[in-house]
DNA sequence: AGTCATCATGTTGTCTGACAACTGGCTTCT
DNA sequence: AGAAGCCAGTTGTCAGACAACATGATGACT
């Protein structure tokens, strides 16, 4: 029961204090870029557990990309550490998900999104977006929660981009923030009386991006896109700078 | 030597083969999100390989968000599956990492680093890019590889932001993007003649990018970013849509 | 002497078996 | 009926062993 213990034995995983160790010392370059770690056995023995928890450990770095293995010369750190991976909450310090950082960056792709979607968007592409939009109108008709028709509108959008990149991180960042929106939505539902009236004002912004995708308008799809996310941030009760 | 052979045995080790038919299956809902996956010795006995390889390949799906395990349960796929990291090579089916789409979504981000750079710089942050830029300068009047001077000067302004995740994206792209730049740097390097006059270009759009941010004209910054940005692709014979 | 094959050693990859820590449901006792 | 405790099942950890592979040293042959 002495104190110091417990520094050892508190995380319920030893794998996962083992890789949080490793992870600090790499990015201290402790164990500089392209050198190698010390031997499975070492570790294992300097962290005072078995084998099997420094491979899992290991394994999770080199899932990240910090960390390759070559089979009987040894482990080695990656030149570029973390190419592999992008991450929101670095592995173990995490820098408060802020929400305001994480909007921007979301706002930033999908003003972009909206105009590749506007130069490449098919038929099929626009008749998803269509789709997206009249659930949504359909939810705000009903009093429904809308969120989740405001996620296919963006996502049908983001699709028409034709660029899987674009897709995938658009999708990333949604997840990461789908938790807190929904969180938000509700903070409109009980603080703000006029949350009738703030979504009809988003549909009546995606109405608009809608049409500038339709028109083939990039620089208006754009503009549409930029002041419907800055509405959406001020509605949220984010920060904005412009 | 029999071509079967090959299809079982091709990849060297045998938990990334478990990891990408464990994801595969996940990807296409054979295991629906929030289901449970079964148990470690069942999956271990139905890939025939020994129980330590089935929790390798888990602990990559751990650390990559699609799956968390609860001692003494079982194993759970996550109900938003990928949510914890962003890869451009998706697990196993490599999307071609195509040059052009990569680029895109570079553009789309640094391009509004720069706007935020123009409003949120300090003296420190215009000092760094300023360093940045005059390496360059020096880089190109000495007839030197100026790819390092650039990518500290794009990094500078991507810590001007002062939004982490942005400046984290932006070096996870380029990281991902700097194997091909080089190579196309060589490119221009034997196939162009006017390789210094590109050069020249690209420093005097550096510059002009450089004095909308001293300036803290936002929509300058982001013009300029975005004219060197699609000039840029146009050097490196990347198709670009406007 | 120089070159090449061979071997010894060390490291990662895989297998096997066992036990500890924990969960959830079931039984049993009051 | 309600609560306590037991029990099978699952993940987490440990220990030891062997296989696959890389690397440098050794020795044989030219």
């Amino acid at each position: 029961m002495t104190p110091t213990l417990s520094s050892v034995r508190r995380l319920r995983h030893l794998s996962d204090q083992v890789f949080q160790v490793l992870m600090e010392h790499i990015s201290a370059k402790r164990f500089p870029p392209g050198g190698q770690l010390p031997t499975e056995q070492q570790l294992a023995v300097s962290f005072d557990v078995s084998r099997a928890v420094v491979r899992e450990a290991l394994a999770c770095l080199k899932a990240d990309g910090f960390v390759e293995t070559r089979q009987g010369s040894g482990a080695f750190v990656t030149q570029k550490p973390g190419g592999k991976s992008f991450k929101l909450i670095e592995g173990g310090s995490a820098p408060a998900l802020d929400r305001q950082h994480i909007f921007e960056l979301r706002a930033a792709v999908e003003v972009e999104a909206a105009g590749f979607a506007a130069l490449r968007r098919t038929e099929a592409d626009l008749a998803a977006i269509r789709a997206g939009l009249t659930a949504m109108t359909d939810a705000l008709r009903a009093g429904a929660d809308g969120s989740e028709a405001d996620d296919r509108f963006h996502q049908a959008i983001a699709a028409a981009t034709h660029n899987p990149h674009i897709r995938r991180l658009l999708e990333f960042l949604n997840r990461q923030f789908s938790d807190t929106r929904r969180l938000s939505w509700m903070e409109i539902e009980t603080a703000g009386e006029p949350a009738a009236a703030k979504r009809r004002n988003a549909q009546r912004e995606h109405e608009r991006m809608f049409a500038a995708i339709v028109a083939g308008d990039k620089r208006a799809a754009r503009r549409e896109a930029r002041q419907h996310l800055v509405r959406a941030m001020r509605r949220l009760g984010i920060g904005v700078d412009r």
